[in-house]
DNA sequence: TCTATTTACTTGACATATAAACTATCTATG
DNA sequence: CATAGATAGTTTATATGTCAAGTAAATAGA
């Protein structure tokens, strides 16, 4: 009896194993397709394609802290991107209204145009990339993630909790 | 009628691009955490642990390129871990027989214990940040990215069949 | 108001990743 | 055997990423 639990317990252990492996395996071939793309046909690579779509989504827009959160990479690592986007004239660091400390870090009309390029071409990529799925199984997964997402949240909230109360 | 269609498509694309950001933020999420804990708890690092998992299932060592596959990462990034990790005394490159060029990468007795010693933690760290999935979601999962990964593979293997006829 | 703390960002040291060029060795073919 | 090409690894230059320490500005409290 003692063995049977054991070895489920085992079991589950290899299954969630196995299936991190087989998420991060994907994850990291279609991330491995874009990144090759972005560089060969458009000279760019993905950090930087995602900052620009960001600011495209936000034409206000964003600190560099919020493009930290949003890209979920550290700050040091925006100062690095933005500073050579910036250098190429695609964005840049406009005076925040109201916070002397932050920017407003914005797309300029040539990082816009830059960017529109893009953007349609990348979407076409997706689509193909993840064509091996139907609609619904797309929704499937779409939703199944949106439950990992939603427990990992909380797994997170939970160990700031218990840090701040140490 | 055209318009129906072309809203179609546009819906299809926005799926395959929300789905594929969910994936990421997913994989990221759990990576960042493990990646923190590994640092916290052992002192070491996602790569460093991933290479001597391999060899620890291959006691016979693996090459360099052969590591550098299983990571799915460029040999040159393979050069710097493994020097790291030899350096630290945890794996050694011993001669490849049969082939001069080639090291077998084989774990030290050091870097065994080290491996086993941080082993099984990860699994339950892994077990954990997949808990908000229930062993049934867990394998329609699996199976799903099992279906993704075979299409990244054929049209991986399409690109490169057109890539050497042209 | 004054000061302590927090917040926004940058910097510096370093690890990890890539692509491209290089060296050494192996292999296939005449 | 000789040599042309392929293969295994390393090196170099550069981009991306981390953490930790630093600066400047905002904010909360006495």
């Amino acid at each position: 009896m003692v063995r049977d639990l054991e070895s489920r317990v085992l079991a589950d252990h290899h299954q969630a194993l196995k299936l991190w492996l087989r998420l991060l395996a994907c994850t990291t071939k279609v991330e491995s397709v874009i990144r090759n793309r972005l560089r060969s046909e458009f000279g760019t690579t993905l950090p930087r394609f995602d900052l620009l779509a960001q600011l495209e989504r936000h034409p206000e827009g964003l600190t560099m802290g919020e493009l930290s959160q949003r890209l979920m990479v550290t700050g040091g690592n925006i100062t690095g991107i933005t500073d050579q986007l910036e250098g190429e004239g695609l964005v840049l660091r406009a005076a925040h209204p109201g916070d002397r400390r932050a920017y407003a870090v914005r797309l300029t009309p040539a990082g816009r145009r830059q960017f529109k390029r893009m953007a349609a071409t990348h979407e076409k990529w997706i689509v193909e990339l993840f064509d091996g799925w139907s609609a619904e199984q797309k929704n499937q997964v779409q939703a199944l993630l949106g439950t990992l997402k939603q427990h990992l949240t909380t797994l997170d909230a939970d160990a700031r909790q218990k840090e701040t109360t140490a």
